[in-house]
DNA sequence: AAACAGTGTCAGGAAACCTTACACAATTGT
DNA sequence: ACAATTGTGTAAGGTTTCCTGACACTGTTT
């Protein structure tokens, strides 16, 4: 669902915006598609998704600089949701968990 | 993930196959991608997948030919059970089923 | 021995993709 | 009011990717 396998065309067919819109959209860091080794864009589902609900807000009125603070707020939320089991995961370790070495 | 949108050159490099033989299963009718508008190969994650099942085949000294037989007779199977299904959902709505009618 | 299976490789051509640039209406900022 | 920015279309010129068809070659099957 992640691995980055769609060329620009697909996404132009699956998501119905321009190969023109879906650049722009990288251009203002909305987006971020790997590159084949001969630089040609390739997407995830995930991103053909996440164009598809930028899509909707620009609809709205809503403006690529501020779909991608929201976009920041989200994943600095995200972040933060990682760190933090993270730090639980660690503080289970340390309590209970396995050393690394052989525990014979 | 049955959606065909991947291309060959995408496959190759996640199957690890050459796009010749990518292309000779097709002649030989073991794998069905569909086309873009200007003729390229689309090809779904099922896809992938199942031409590393033929690839892991052909290694083992399987010819084609058998791999087909094998398909069509894997497919038959599932067909029967399609149609069982189906038998079995038509005589519960003959029983206990709504009409299509309005049941005022 | 003849036919077939499986794969590599090459050639010529078409489709798909890339970047850059200009244009232009609509919106935003000063 | 005016300048700057946003969002999108479109065109040119160039590179990458894909297509089909053909020839070659090594094994395997008939």
């Amino acid at each position: 669902k992640d691995k980055k396998v769609i060329t620009i065309g697909i996404v132009r067919d699956l998501t119905g915006l321009s190969e023109r819109q879906i650049r722009y959209y990288e251009e203002r860091k909305l987006i971020f598609p790997e590159r084949s080794s001969g630089g040609s864009r390739k997407y995830s589902f995930a991103d053909v998704e996440l164009l598809v609900e930028i899509a909707n807000k620009i609809e709205d009125g809503v403006q690529t600089h501020e779909i991608r603070k929201e976009m920041l707020r989200a994943q600095k939320k995200q972040n933060q949701n990682d760190v933090t089991r993270k730090m639980i995961q660690g503080q289970l370790n340390a309590q209970f968990g396995l050393r690394k070495g052989p525990s014979s």
